[in-house]
DNA sequence: GTCTATAGCGAGATAGAC
DNA sequence: GTCTATCTCGCTATAGAC
């Protein structure tokens, strides 16, 4: 505690790179925006991170880091069971997106303009697929099956922050109204896997308690 | 039938620019690429559609309407029960989104960036709300409950387009590959409703059948 | 380390020949 | 209508004073 209060430099720059970064994306961001958004000056941008585009990947590279270790983190915990790990990732995203609502855009665009490089760093593939959870539910004969069901847990729990905008304005609604809902939105997905529980039992034999 | 073979210096502009921005973005697009993706000359985009502004307006425009029209089509159908028409928007998604893959993100990073103009235009809004089926989810008492279900729905049918190749690249699986599980999820999709239906059954009371 | 001024380039738009 | 050549501007990056 007790850090200093006032942020180095170098920090004010990360700080409002990430602001603009994630509301704009890589090029319609202006090293301008940056540098007006921290009260600083445009060289010392470069003084500091060399190019607009290193200092765009050191924020990419912590967002996915962030982002992807909720999953890898709680992924083998093996003192939970399975839907205890599944409400685990729901209130962990929920609070992280509540805070950083752009995050799931940014990611996406940048996985979607850079596959390959997303792929190859940062390793979160082989702690990903790496996982003893994933990967028996990827060595069971009925995989396919559980991609599904993966895939619906993960669009149940992150499409509503990625429309975010979309439901905001058809809606009327304001942010924090929005917020409220994907606020109440935990326990509304903890029942639904509930009520799904047998097929999720059926989908990890080795990992159920 | 035996309309032209070879499309109109127009049309084969507007191809060109359809397959650059839902490829980069707008910013990251640049007209260069869509002349040279044209086999056409730079002078003649603007020649055609004034700006590189305009001609992505008219794509975004179209694009919208494309998709949105998928939920309002079948949304009043009341013919068609509530899981009938739930399954109709699955498989109309399906098919478009297997053809365009892009174009969740793209209108996705339109909105993001634009979330005003998005709402005031194309009355996309008025037709969406206003539909006897959404202002019943909407008017009745459980209206959370309804705002819930419809995240959840066009979660599960859509998220897995948004995030195609963040799971082809996690999972080491071809374009042809994941479009086959995409395939298969219409009836994944049509059997989780199918085990939910006793809670969308409560849910709109005047429009089951 | 921080600033001002500016170099250098890339991109959208256009003039003008055909 | 279509092309080549070019104008112009806005952006990133840097030189150089303090």
């Amino acid at each position: 505690m007790a850090k200093k209060l006032d942020k180095s430099t170098e920090d004010r720059i990360k700080a409002a790179a990430e602001k603009i970064f994630l509301e704009k994306g890589f090029s319609a961001a202006r090293t301008r925006d940056i540098a007006e958004e921290s009260g600083l000056n445009l060289a010392l941008i470069n003084y500091y991170f060399r190019s607009k585009e290193n200092l765009y990947n050191i924020i990419m590279m912590e967002k996915l880091i962030v982002f992807f270790n909720i999953i890898i983190d709680v992924l083998d915990d093996v003192n939970l069971t399975i839907l205890e790990r599944a409400d685990k990732i729901v209130n962990k995203y929920t609070d992280l997106l509540l805070k950083e609502p752009n995050l799931p855009f940014f990611l996406l665009s940048e996985i979607q303009q850079n596959p390959d490089f997303f792929a190859s760093k940062l390793n979160i593939k082989e702690k990903l697929v790496g996982s003893k959870t994933i990967r028996n539910l990827l060595l069971e004969e009925n995989k396919k099956e559980n991609m599904h069901f993966l895939l619906s847990f993960l669009g149940i729990t992150l499409f509503p922050f990625i429309v975010r905008n979309v439901f905001e304005k058809l809606y009327d609604l304001t942010e924090s109204e929005f917020s409220q809902i994907l606020n109440e939105r935990r326990v509304f997905i903890a029942n639904l896997l509930t009520e799904i529980y047998p097929k999720v039992n059926q989908l990890t034999p080795e990992d159920n308690v």
